[in-house]
DNA sequence: CTCCTGTTCAAACGACCGTTTGAACTATGC
DNA sequence: GCATAGTTCAAACGGTCGTTTGAACAGGAG
């Protein structure tokens, strides 16, 4: 039972990178996932469309599930080392306020993921479409990819706005956490008068304008 | 063809009234796509559980799809009048603010549904819950049952916030129904630290808050 | 060359999906 | 009584689901 395929063989050159199977398996599920979520999308669509054998899912994988976690913990790395990096920053010099803490938490979100191309975009709709997923046990297969990181930001927000209580500081974080995932699956985007989309740095910007708002001024004392 | 069953026939008696298979096809199916989605909901644990044959999905609604278009239609039909009537009575006296208007509609969303008992809880998870379902099909069939109202909803918002940007006010629109939605399909209510659920009217009081303070100082100008 | 490990493949497995059928049942009107 | 329209039922339809099998293929090591 091979544990993991060709780890560190040969880098991608600089001829076009030929993908593993692997790889493309992974590709292909966070696109189909990201646009149909799990129970909508069938992993022969996803084989399919990776020029893959049905088998090679169970072959490198054990299963859809296990598919499914291999793609969240391939998206979410990235972003959990710069969310823990930029936290570990700013609490280094002191006390941060609450806009750097959301800037902080947000940006790593939209940006690390909707920034370069059209890559990325796939990527924050399967995060954002997977985080909220209809199915308990989905919602819970993700928090275990993020919940570590997530939860320290909850403790510094709460830090940051004593004159808030705990309880309405973790309400503010969650919708923090919902809304970011909403706008990183695009489901609001399409909405009447909208065009956010057109520029992820404008969108990181609005949403962070508007959380820190919600935060100083929308929290029970 | 029969296109409508037993119509206007005995009303729920003094005794425990003894619902249709149509009823509980519908009360069921609320229930049963609130938890698990409407991919991951397969009509046979539906008639399972509401103690009716497989045919008579198709008998009384046509299709599955049907079935789930007439359950939101049932679901959202006394939010949408409650909405009406509140802007319409909210415009008859002058020019709204913005409180008023997020109060306007989010407390038919989370009051009507999440009040009057464990019943209620379950409309909201299914609103909740459909409003934002991984498939483009299902979200387009949620927003064909409750634009119309929605958008008269946004243009008095624009109109309350003129030193906002009308695409600013549009965006913390979205907000608000995404939010919305995720409060009612209760997605964000076993997070860390909270415990919303505990009072409906206190969840609507923090939402409205919090939305509140994000239109009137976190959009741009 | 032979062995061996890793990988891909076509084919099939049983289970479940949404939908349809046609007969049986129910209750009212004549 | 009989006819009729509305409703329920067991059973089956073809199709797709996730998973498994066992053989075939690749290529480096001995």
């Amino acid at each position: 039972m091979p544990e993991q395929a060709v780890a560190g063989g040969k880098e991608n050159s600089v001829e076009t990178p030929v993908e593993s199977t692997r790889e493309r398996l992974l590709n292909v599920a966070e696109q189909r996932f990201g646009e149909g979520g799990y129970e909508g999308t069938s992993l022969r669509a996803i084989t399919v469309a990776a020029a893959a054998n049905i088998a090679a899912v169970n072959y490198h994988f054990g299963s859809k599930e296990a598919l499914l976690r291999a793609a969240v913990a391939r998206a979410m790395g990235p972003v959990n080392i710069e969310r823990r990096r930029r936290l570990d920053q700013l609490e280094a010099k002191g006390q941060p306020t609450p806009e750097e803490l959301i800037r902080a938490f947000i940006e790593p979100g939209l940006d690390l993921v909707l920034r370069r191309g059209e890559r990325g975009a796939v990527v924050a709709r399967f995060i954002g479409r997977i985080a909220f997923d209809p199915s308990q046990r989905i919602r819970d297969l993700y928090a275990a990819e993020s919940d570590p990181i997530e939860a320290r930001y909850l403790a510094a927000l709460q830090a940051a706005l004593p004159h808030a209580a705990p309880e309405s500081v973790a309400f503010g974080y969650v919708n923090m956490l919902g809304l970011l995932a909403l706008h990183q699956s695009q489901a609001l985007s399409r909405a009447p008068g909208v065009e956010d989309a057109e520029d992820p740095g404008k969108l990181a910007e609005n949403l962070i304008a508007f959380l820190v708002a919600a935060f100083d001024r929308g929290l029970r004392a």
